[in-house]
DNA sequence: CTTAACTCCGTATGCCTTACGGAAAATCGT
DNA sequence: ACGATTTTCCGTAAGGCATACGGAGTTAAG
């Protein structure tokens, strides 16, 4: 709900400030709201982003931010579509379909991991604001005039958001824990392996022992999400090939 | 935290009960209280998720459940093991790897929309179970004896469900929208559509505009998540077919 | 038959969103 | 010039949440 005052928001840049404000002059902006709501989310992740944060941090009182967003949810709508213009889209590179994906699902990852909290957000439905549908446009650029269905065209777009997205919450879940628990995978495994080793009948899992084991030898760790992504996006964009040589 | 407590509530049933407890007899178990959680969640989702809605199902009051799991992370990550074990792993047919990994996607793709919530899990660290370490293993099965290095089977496995998380997540969210703010996809764009014609600057997003339009007349809505997943499957098998003829 | 251990739960603390209404401020209309 | 109107800022209160702590009652061990 509140969908006019709310694209009336997102848009806001397109529409020109409204004149004629009676009341006192507001003491910051949307602008400002919006990237105060930001830093807290960056910071403190979306379950632990709160109204009175972002207030905190503008030097006003709770209530007030509601003078300037209609609520929680609203805000987040609007910090995604800043969030999403915050770099600008690149130009395509002339040259095979393959290196203009990996060059948008890379743009991707990186914001993913500059803003976890974007793959916290429960859009129910997603206000489609300035940059989100420029984004929308980009992506369709890239991958425009190679011979694809307009309806393959979409659903190529969705997958490589979606894998890519189903990527980078594995990766910042790993770094984000690593970080705010103090703990390192080695340590994690200090305490937990004597238990289970107690617990787990031996001789189960052998595939498991077997390639977890190899695995983490090579991670150095219990997993390298970047380098797992690099090997999914290259069987994604192989099989993405082969559908154009049909 | 707590990690001791919550391995062995995880692997209980290979423990055996502990004898000899001296207090009151407790009035359910924990077998029912994980139960009563998973209810909780499929209802509720994760965020709505409380200890007192998991008491109240079982008649007893707040405080008494953390007689019975450490806290609420844990009970979490006890229903997601319970959960993995609901429906048994099917022996992997034999045939091409392509079916097989189809098989496994699936799977999962089912898990996802049987438990939704599944997918609001954040596990700092996820704890291992018996049924989790079970998934691990039967996934591990089906790629086991074509001629990948472990290294590479670790890494489709985690491919595999990087992309299916991904894609489900898309799935359930336009679920849950749709259902639970009882607006469709179409009532959603008539209100949405006139606010976003005013506000747009006519012309730009040519390329969106072309392919959104067709695509929406082809799903007969604004996406059809179940097919896109099938898309992107094809996509994926396609290009691990590409690296097994290496 | 005492004592130790355990279950169940009341209470309290400290978070969260947001509905409502009041006081003060700024502009509009006359 | 000055009231009416609109708007901002904010206090309060209602209704949610997890969980720390401690007490009362229950059961089995010694």
């Amino acid at each position: 709900m509140e969908t006019d005052r709310t694209l009336n928001l997102l848009w806001r840049s397109r529409l020109g400030t409204p004149q004629g404000a009676r009341g006192p002059k507001q003491r910051v902006t949307v602008d400002e709201v919006i990237r105060a709501g930001i830093a807290v989310a960056d910071e403190d992740g979306l379950p632990a982003f709160s109204m009175r944060k972002v207030a905190d941090r503008l030097g006003l009182k709770l209530m007030s931010i509601y003078t300037y967003v209609p609520g929680r949810a609203e805000l987040i709508g609007l910090m995604v579509d800043e969030v999403i213009g915050e770099i600008p889209h690149p130009p395509h590179p002339p040259g095979p379909l393959r290196d203009r994906l990996a060059a948008v699902a890379r743009h991707m990852w990186d914001e993913y991991h500059r803003h976890p909290w974007l793959l916290q957000v429960e859009s129910s439905r997603p206000w489609i604001g300035p940059n989100g549908s420029e984004r929308y446009e980009w992506q369709l650029e890239a991958i425009e005039g190679f011979g694809l269905t307009d309806l393959e065209m979409d659903q190529l777009v969705t997958t490589l958001c979606d894998f890519t997205a189903g990527s980078a919450r594995a990766s910042v879940l790993a770094r984000r824990t690593t970080e705010e628990s103090g703990i390192s995978d080695a340590e994690w495994w200090q305490v937990n392996a004597p238990i289970l080793e107690r617990v787990m009948p031996p001789g189960a899992y052998p595939l498991a022992g077997r390639v977890g084991t190899a695995a983490g030898q090579e991670y150095n760790s219990v997993g390298d999400p970047a380098r797992t992504f690099r090997f999914g996006l290259d069987r994604l964009l192989d099989g993405v090939e082969t559908l154009l040589r049909r």
